[in-house]
Formats: structure tokens, sequence, C-alpha cells
DNA sequence: AGGTAAACCTGGACGC
DNA sequence: TGCGTCCAGGTTTACC
């Protein structure tokens, strides 16, 4: 389910809830999610205090008072929300952070719902950095992410682009749809070798997919099937997407059927008009 | 080292 | 209605 857009509008939903807040109690109804959870998830949270939520690249991290850091990932079904505490457990609630009630009001719980289980709940002691953050590329909407960046770093690569743009070494939170739709906007073809793409159309496409990211987050994400905000709103970035799931359709721009093909065995759709 | 494919798991859509 | 097949927003791991 979630790229980037959809895990920062996670993040952004979380936030004022979960600043400043005492973690009363940690309930884990199923450990084995992607990794088991951590024997600190449930020991050394409760009786701390929230003090930020941040992300890095797909992942979460709430910080505590202790500096350590509780490390989240969505995976492909995985979603978090923020609800009263007596509120009824569904299938696939895994794991559930009991916040302490402000004031005289009810209290409220951080429930972490995940059908496939791909997500995870890991630790990151303070002072370090959890062994899966390391090797990432750089954040999208940073400036050390451009069109120059993409160009060097894809000399003499042979993947397809597409799948260059998906490797979270070469740039961090890129999936399958938003890969679609940057490609699409750039006018580069999904099949082409990643080092045979010009430094001019590099530059295109590390725009594309800035505006399109920081545009998708706009729009609080893309709900396909299950994206769910931690308010429990959907995302309507959806009926603006150009390309992916789109085979078959008209082109947007010329009106040819789109393409249709798995590359690097993920789903893809490309105009083989307007993108060479 | 780069590239590719299998593996993890569940639910929904579809065809028969 | 039931069953088999295919597909899904991710990423590690193994293997060439």
């Amino acid at each position: 389910m979630p790229e980037l857009p959809e895990v920062e509008t996670t993040r952004r939903g979380l936030a004022p809830h979960l600043q400043g807040r005492l973690i009363q109690a940690v309930t884990l109804r199923r450990p084995d999610l992607r990794w088991p959870i951590p024997a600190e998830v449930a020991r050394d949270l409760p009786g701390q205090r929230i003090t930020g939520v941040r992300r890095r690249a797909k992942y979460l991290l709430m910080d505590v008072e202790s500096g350590d850091s509780a490390l989240l990932h969505l995976g492909m079904s995985g979603s978090l929300r923020v609800l009263p505490a007596d509120t009824a457990v569904r299938a696939h609630d895994h794991v559930d952070i009991a916040l302490a009630a402000k004031g005289r009001g009810a209290g409220q719980v951080l429930r972490f719902n995940d059908p496939r289980r791909f997500g995870s709940l890991l630790w990151q002691p303070a002072g370090q950095t959890h062994e899966l953050l390391q090797g990432l590329g750089p954040e999208p909407l940073s400036d050390d992410f451009d069109g120059d960046y993409l160009f060097e770093l894809s000399r003499g690569r042979k993947a397809p682009v597409k799948t260059f743009l998906m490797d979270q070494a070469v740039v961090v939170g890129v999936g399958n749809i938003y890969a679609a739709e940057s490609l699409y906007r750039a006018g580069i073809s999904p099949l082409r070798a990643a080092g045979r793409v010009s430094r001019e159309r590099y530059l295109a496409l590390a725009d594309a997919v800035k505006d399109i990211l920081g545009h998708a987050i706009a729009r609080g994400g893309t709900t396909l099937r299950d994206f769910i905000s931690p308010d429990g709103a959907p995302g309507y970035f959806e009926q603006e997407l150009s390309a992916y799931g789109r085979g078959g359709e008209p082109c947007p721009r010329c009106g040819r059927p789109m393409k249709q093909a798995n590359i690097g065995q993920r789903a893809t759709v490309w105009c083989g008009h307007c993108q060479k």
C-alpha cells in the first residue's frame, strides 16, 4: 500500500495525537510480523512520553524520552489509527499502544493493523541508527536529490530506469505507483536502461518525482483499496493518476492505448508514443 | 557489484 | 455458492 506520500500522510495524522503523550501499555496480539517484534517494545515503551514522530524513507520513527525509537513500516497493507481506547478489536489488529487520557477525557489507542503482515515494528536504541535505515538513498523532496545525482549514479547501469528509480538505495520513497507516474510525466520509457537516460531527461525526472510526491502528500496520498489515514480519511490522489492502473486505456496526452507489462516483477503502465 | 527472481502473507476480484 | 487462479501500494534474501 504505502509509498512516501502515504507514510508522510500517516506521520502528519499521527503527530498531533502522539506528541507529548504518555504511553500506558503495549499489547502485542500477533508479534510475528515481517520480523518478530523485539522485547523492548513491550518492555521499555510503557511509562514513557512520546517526544516526536519522524519519517525516514517509508519508515516511521516514534521517539520517546529515553532517546529510543519504535521503528514502524507499513509494508503493503499496514495502517495506523488513533482510536478511542474502547474501540472493538478487528481482524489483523496486531498491536495496540495505549495512550494515557489527557485530563479527564477517555484514553486513546494507537492501533496497528496489517492483513498481510509485511509490515514491521522494530526497535532503535538511543544514539543508534537501525540497520534497515543504513544504506538508504536521499529523501526525494530534499536538495540532495536532483537530476545530476540521478545521472551520475546511473552511468553504466543496465537495469530498467523504473527499477533504478524504485531502488531505495538510489532514492527512497518511490514505489510502484509514483515511479510509473513520474516516468510518464517525464516522458521516459520505464524499459529504458538507467544508464541510457540523458542528464537533461534525469532533470525532468527528478522534477517530476518531487512535484508528484509533493502533490500526492497535499491530497493525503493514494487510496486504491485500503490505505487510510490515522483519522480514518482516505487519500484523494487516485483520481489524478495518469498511468498507474490505466493499462489499455487511452493515454491522457495522445489518446493511444497505454501499454502494460511487468518490469522487475511489478505491473507497469506507460505510453509507447509519449515515453521513449 | 549489478541484476533478477523467489519468498514472505492475506483478501478480493474474477472465471468456471 | 464454491473453488481455483491471479493480483496487490514492499523489501529482504538468495542466486547468477
